[in-house]
DNA sequence: ATGTGTTTCAAACAGTCGTTTTAATGGCTT
DNA sequence: AAGCCATTAAAACGACTGTTTGAAACACAT
């Protein structure tokens, strides 16, 4: 009978995302990048996960240990390749600009933001799915970072915020952090709540394609970073 | 015998973070918002919350109807009045500078966040609660927002769009959502992630007021507000 | 063929969840 | 006093959760 649309029930083997002689942590990993990306990590249950990437319900225990290995599993392995970008990205503009030298602003934070969208092209469609993907690690509660990714992260918010207090020397450090953090904001928003943004443009031109999303954001953050710091009164 | 501390166990009528003689409503609704701030909606279960109200546990069914109902009240409860004053504050500044004149740029932002920071002092140290309440709101799965608080943010988006687009005449409307969606992402970082911030600056000067929060925010967004549109290849 | 280690499988575990139920209260009017 | 209503109370319901178990299946060496 019917195996033509993607049942979710029965079957030994029903459509996985994944081809279907990958290795079982393999579908795994593909089968639950997808469900966390729209339904959270802590909505998703380990039944319906392995029934997606048609595999036994223990798999994920006997593979990864727990679902929380799991979850971590999943945030590290497309979170280190971009973090280890960014860091290259930063190091290919020191040095083309000299050491020591400032590297023009927005060219910093395109650096910073760059990995997101480019990644997004290997796997074609996946895009919509890395982009919540990436914002749910961002602001899931409690910060759902896996312990083995926080030097890495550490190290690139170092180096950024270094080159930014050289990109705009006439900030003091501490406003650096604060716009900083509000332009980790901007990321989050926008790799979240994307689809939103595509209804309220969609009458217009087309979808919005990655590198336009890149364009209008930089063009935001990159101002409001340069941004002359108005005196607070309470010091002086 | 034991009376003097929190405890959380047994007793009829617990230290309740309520007056103890309020109505079993009004303990619910001030226990979740407390609970659901740091912990999430999902995260905290009927059994903890209505031990921590000092209620029976059927008493969220029997005066909500529903887990879901109560959330929706709890939002409700503090998301209509920020949005009715944002709507105050506008119809003040519109006023004043004439109908139909732009409003400068920085009040029409600060109309848009002041009632987050005003709102905070009705309940002294809930400060950091009301904080992560209001982030949770606009980041969580679905965007979980009630249907009867949709029109009231429908009536702030579409007026405050039209504020600032007599505001910024150089750029497009589409641009103006863009940044709306942006602004929208660092108040949410920064209600969702404000202790983050307190360490970083720690070592410094004290604790940032709100005062001090609403400036650095609205010095940042404010910029990119105002940033040239940087042409968009794609048309002409 | 035999043994070894890894992997898969169906089934059950103990626990928590939101919700419902039924009985026992309390205050109030008639 | 009795009767009625809204509220509270304790207990159980069924459904779901992540995890564990012990046996079966497998690949691959000896």
């Amino acid at each position: 009978m019917a195996s033509t649309t993607t049942r979710s029930k029965p079957g030994p083997r029903p459509a996985a995302p994944t081809a279907p002689d990958s290795s079982t942590q393999e579908r795994l990993l593909v089968a639950a990048e997808q469900l966390f990306a729209d339904q959270g990590f802590e909505s998703v249950s380990l039944r319906h996960l392995t029934q997606a990437a048609g595999v036994n319900l223990a798999a994920v225990n006997y593979h990864f240990g727990s679902k929380d290995a799991l979850i971590d599993a999943v945030i590290e392995r497309f979170v280190t390749p971009v973090n280890q970008q960014r860091l290259e990205n930063l190091d290919g503009l020191e040095s083309a600009h000299g050491a020591g030298n400032p590297v023009p602003l927005r060219d910093i934070l395109t650096a910073f933001f760059q990995p997101f969208l480019t990644r997004v092209h290997r796997s074609e469609l996946s895009q919509r799915l890395f982009f919540k993907l990436m914002g749910r690690c961002m602001s899931d509660p409690g910060s759902r970072l896996p312990e083995s990714t926080l030097p890495l992260f550490r190290a690139v918010a170092g180096r950024f915020a270094q080159a930014l207090q050289l990109a705009v020397p006439h900030l003091p450090q501490e406003i650096i952090f604060w716009r900083l953090h509000f332009t980790f904001g901007v990321l989050a928003q926008t790799l979240m709540h994307n689809e939103a943004m595509e209804q309220i443009t969609e009458g217009r031109a087309g979808k919005p394609s990655p590198d336009e999303i890149l364009a209008h954001i930089i063009d935001y953050c990159a101002a409001g970073f340069a941004a002359p710091h108005s005196a607070s009164d309470t010091k002086v």
